[in-house]
RNA sequence: GCGCCCGUAGCUCAGUGGAUAGAGCAGCUGCCUUCUAAGCAGACGGUCGUAGGUUCGAGUCCUACCGGGCGCACCA
């Protein structure tokens, strides 16, 4: 769950650097060494990995790799490279007190010629004074001015979300957040599916009953307007399929909601607000970013279409097949071998949500100046924006430096490998799946503090119950099928959402009884005090917080973040079995202390960036 | 048929070409007069789907096969 890279440097800017953390000093004292051992293998990787050695903190396997090219033995060259590391300019071994190398740190060959290194406890100490004096925990700003749409959550208006939306909403917000905290300019939007056919259906069908009660305002509590909708879309449907009439006026809605009759103009606006009025609910419960601002549905598009399809046209990209339009790549096949079209517009002169994405692609290259476009779509989607975004780049819409993603997820299964289900068969609503998260929370809670007030103790199942379930999304590796059984989400038990805001809890305890009593917060570490060895796991842990979080903003994994989090989690709770900090004489509790600052900021940031809480008590 | 994703402990999953493949859950043995036991320690548990190949070194890269999921013309 660790590496030193995440150094990408194409986004990196001059002067916008954070810490060095020491795995990172340590690439770039081998680096050096290499060019000068090794002229013409300059820029090989120095591979830097964490050591699973005792009493060695990272290693070099450099020298394993170039030996061969060297032509000498890995060993021998590891040793030329040691020498190079120890011998710094005016640092040799005359030149009196701390170890005579370049690096903070003991370094030695071992086995066939891996490099180990050891950081001197002072170096330790050192990086967490530097963090601690950073608001930023020294994290660099990478992505700095890269102006980044990030499409998810997709809901569609006049439903209700089922759990489907959960890893779309959940993976979008964080990745939102991660990108942000880099430095990217991040624009969100939620491609609303509030545009087409059914529409005028649901419309019809709420004119013909003016009895039906739907909005918000008119509903009892513990229901919602996208419940009542669903529930008066299915009574549509039924009336369309067994009634002859009121399917051709149905019709008839459809061409007038197209054509923007103003009164069907308003019944629509008014289903569209009443349904963000009921997502902005959930959203807010599930304590993602989201606003009503973000929306940017498929109806803000529809001005559009035409122009999309006709520029295609003209340019000879899309053709006439079957009376349809389409967009043909010979790298996309089907079936029968034959290209697989992609269709801009139907046989019945309508517009396919292929024109829709198009004309968003061209929109925020166009009118956002997106440098990068992300969309947070389920993998079973992948041909569909592969077919997209090649004839965007043929229409000249996706210019080559604007890097477009679709950031694919798979699906959400039940325990038993199918897609998930409610019991009797039915879509799983995602209000159901967080009321049974936090029902559950509710009964651990009462179990583990029975006195406590009804009120703190209805807040903290909530708070418990949906970072459990948002935490169990974010940490399963994304392109994988995610198969959870609601039961074990919510166990509360282990590598869970609920076990990192415990360790925030603990940290913030000694925190709350330390700070009145020292009056000096702030006091930077003592680098003389000797590190124990839960206390050089947990610093060479924050120490790579950077590295992680700058790695999933390019790979856009969250779950590499959770890992993080979770080996941090397990760090500080080893220090805090073995390590006692209010109890601990001076200078050691103050230093104690010190590290004690730097995990709380480093989970709670973590913790920020996934979208989830730091609490100070559970 | 073609394409994409996936096969790692009984179950759910991490694992970035490096030394002895890791967690959690379930089950077993212990630990609360101590900064919160929603925790910790220990033991148990593996032919990393199979077979080749590349490499000093492969769970990781390549090829083939086996098994599973998804997608492939007007739903989005």
């Amino acid at each position: 769950m660790w590496h030193a890279g995440g150094f990408s440097t194409s986004r990196r800017r001059p002067g916008m650097t954070g810490v060095a953390s020491l795995a990172r000093q340590v690439e770039q004292a081998v680096g050096t060494a290499i060019g000068a051992v090794l002229p013409a293998r300059r820029d090989a990787d120095p591979l830097i990995r964490r050591s699973d050695r005792p009493g060695v903190d990272v290693q070099s396997n450099v020298a394993l790799s170039l030996a061969g090219a060297a032509g000498r033995p890995p060993a021998q060259l590891a040793g030329q490279l040691a020498d190079q590391l120890t011998a710094a300019p005016g640092a040799g071994p005359a030149a009196g007190t701390g170890p005579a190398t370049a690096l903070p740190a003991a370094v030695s060959v071992a086995g066939p010629g891996f490099l180990n290194v050891t950081f001197t406890d002072a170096a330790l100490w050192g990086q967490v004074a530097a963090r601690l004096a950073d608001d930023r925990l020294g994290v660099d700003t990478p992505q700095a001015g890269v102006r980044t749409v990030v499409d998810y959550s997709s809901v569609n208006v006049a439903k209700q979300l089922h759990v489907g939306h959960l890893r779309s909403t959940v993976i979008g917000d964080a990745l939102v957040r991660v990108l942000g905290f880099l430095g990217a300019e991040v624009i969100r939007e939620n491609h609303l599916g509030d545009w087409g056919t059914q529409f005028g259906m649901l419309i019809q069908y709420l004119v013909e009953h003016p009895e039906a009660r739907w909005q918000h305002d008119r509903l009892a509590a513990g229901t919602t307007a996208v419940a009542a909708l669903d529930e008066l879309y299915r009574a549509a449907r039924a009336a369309f399929d067994a009634d002859p009439a009121f399917a051709g006026r149905a019709r008839k809605r459809v061409v007038a909601l197209q054509s923007g009759d103003p009164d069907t103009l308003a019944a629509w606006r008014e289903i569209v607000a009443e349904s963000q009025h009921a997502f902005q609910q959930v959203y807010d419960r599930l304590g993602v970013l989201l606003t009503e601002a973000d929306a940017a549905g498929e109806s803000r598009y529809n001005d559009a279409l035409p122009g999309v399809v006709d520029e295609l046209v003209r340019q000879g990209i899309a053709v006439p097949s079957a009376g349809a339009l389409c967009v043909f790549d010979p790298a996309f096949t089907g079936r029968d071998g034959a290209p697989v079209p992609l269709i801009v517009r139907k046989s019945d002169g309508g517009f396919g949500y292929a024109a829709t994405d198009l004309a968003t692609v061209r929109d925020r290259v166009g009118r956002e100046r997106a440098d990068r476009m992300l969309y947070v779509v389920d993998a079973r989607q992948a041909l569909h924006f592969r077919q997209v975004f090649a004839a965007a780049r043929r229409a000249g819409w996706l210019p080559g430096t604007v890097d477009v993603e679709h950031v694919a997820f798979g699906a959400v299964l039940g325990a038993d490998g199918r897609p998930y289900r409610t019991r009797d068969g039915g879509t799983a609503l995602l209000s159901d799946l967080l009321d049974a998260a936090v029902t559950s929370a509710r009964r651990v809670v009462r179990d583990k503090n029975p006195t406590m007030p009804d009120a703190d103790a209805d807040r903290i199942a909530e708070l418990c119950g949906i970072a459990a379930v948002k935490y169990a999304d974010l940490a399963t590796s994304r392109q994988q099928d995610y198969r959870f059984d609601p039961d074990r989400m919510v166990a509360f038990t282990g590598n869970t959402g609920v076990y990192l805001l415990y360790a925030h809890t603990r940290v913030a305890a000694i925190l709350r009884r330390a700070e009145p009593a020292t009056g000096d917060g702030d006091a930077p570490p003592d680098p003389a005090v000797p590190v124990a060895p839960a206390e050089r796991a947990l610093i060479l842990a924050l120490d790579g917080f950077g590295a992680v979080v700058t790695e999933v903003g390019e790979s856009l994994e969250p779950h590499r973040l959770c890992g993080y989090l979770y080996e941090l989690a397990r760090a500080f709770t080893a220090f805090y079995e073995s390590c006692p900090v209010l109890g601990a004489a001076e200078p050691v509790r103050s230093n104690r202390l010190a590290l004690c600052r730097l995990t709380r900021r480093t989970l709670a940031q973590g913790l920020t960036l996934l979208g989830l809480p730091a609490p100070d008590r559970l």
